[in-house]
DNA sequence: GTCTATAGTGCGATAGAC
DNA sequence: GTCTATCGCACTATAGAC
């Protein structure tokens, strides 16, 4: 065993989110979620760029997870199909056993206009990114733009029942429900 | 001829704008805009709940002008029919002669990341009013939902395009391709 | 740490229009 | 008289300069 306890990180994640749950975000103190994982308020900003981050730490990686995935869909997959194993590939961060952490991060984060902000903007760069990697694939500008925000509005849906579901079905379930939703509307007329 | 001259809120709205383009937002003060439009801070705050609604008070319009357009929308319309027809009737505010007023809109809100959290947020707002909207028409929960937020999307790249269209060709020009765009997208696969 | 500028609020006063 | 748009002033909170 080495010098320190291991995991700074996820010690640092796991006493944040118990003292955001217990008593909200505004009134827990960056000083005292590090105290709690036995560190120090420096150690904790060496980890997380503000408060919030701790968070959305997991977002940064979903959003490299996500541009990752869609590179490397089949070149001859249709945009849409290729965004939609994208979608279906960000399972892995969504897994049983993370769901009642997910339910707890998402009630705090629903507590608070702050945070919010914050989840829209992360939500927003996704779209971003999504959208430049679609142009990678030949996609058109505009195109790429509205297939990502549509990725996304499709990802919140499934995310949002992932949670809420009282069945605790899996994340993919949920995401390809969402995607049928988006087939039946398009198939309803459109012309 | 009134104790006062006619239209405060408007005086106040250009001077905002003449004031808020020329030396950017965050230099520019309430008291340097009151004064331009001859009335005073206090007045100013009566009008706009902050500094930053100047520049979104026409967005409640839009919002309140897109929900009763869709209510209007005949009931035997398919939802995303009637999706479409609403956003189309939004070109009532955007106006060939509205364009050069909202391109320098656009770039103080481009300048400044305090406003474009607002837009966001605003975006947001509209795409929760036209969900609930399409609830009422019958529209399933996550249905609705993502309707309105593929809405948003589409409302979205239309605006911009209509923004950055050096032809200046119509809102509802940019709208019916923005729709097309959709169209494309769907038949393309999606199985 | 103090000082200053600005955002934003609460409330009563005022000058008319009716 | 009432009603309303505006003003005046005193206030708090906060961010930045120094």
């Amino acid at each position: 065993m080495g010098r320190w306890l291991p995991n700074a990180q996820g010690r640092l994640i796991q006493a944040a989110m118990h003292l955001y749950s217990e008593r909200g975000y505004e009134q827990t103190t960056v000083a005292e979620i590090a105290k709690q994982a036995g560190l120090t308020e420096r150690t904790f900003f060496r980890y997380f760029k503000d408060k919030r981050e701790v968070l959305f730490f997991g977002s940064e990686m979903l959003e490299r997870n996500l541009v990752e995935a869609l590179e490397r869909a089949p070149a001859d997959l249709a945009p849409i199909d290729a965004l939609g194993a994208t979608l279906e590939s960000a399972g892995s961060f969504f897994e049983p056993e993370r769901l009642a952490h997910s339910r707890r991060r998402q009630a705090v984060i629903d507590a608070n206009p702050e945070l919010q902000e914050r989840e829209r903007k992360k939500l927003a760069s996704i779209a971003v990114t999504l959208a430049a990697a679609l142009q990678r694939r030949g996609v058109k500008g505009s195109t790429a733009t509205l297939l990502a925000e549509m990725g996304i509005a499709v990802f919140k849906l499934a995310f949002e029942a992932w949670l809420s579901d009282p069945r605790e079905r899996a994340y993919t379930y949920h995401l390809r429900a969402s995607l049928n939703e988006l087939k039946a509307l398009s198939a309803g007329s459109l012309s």
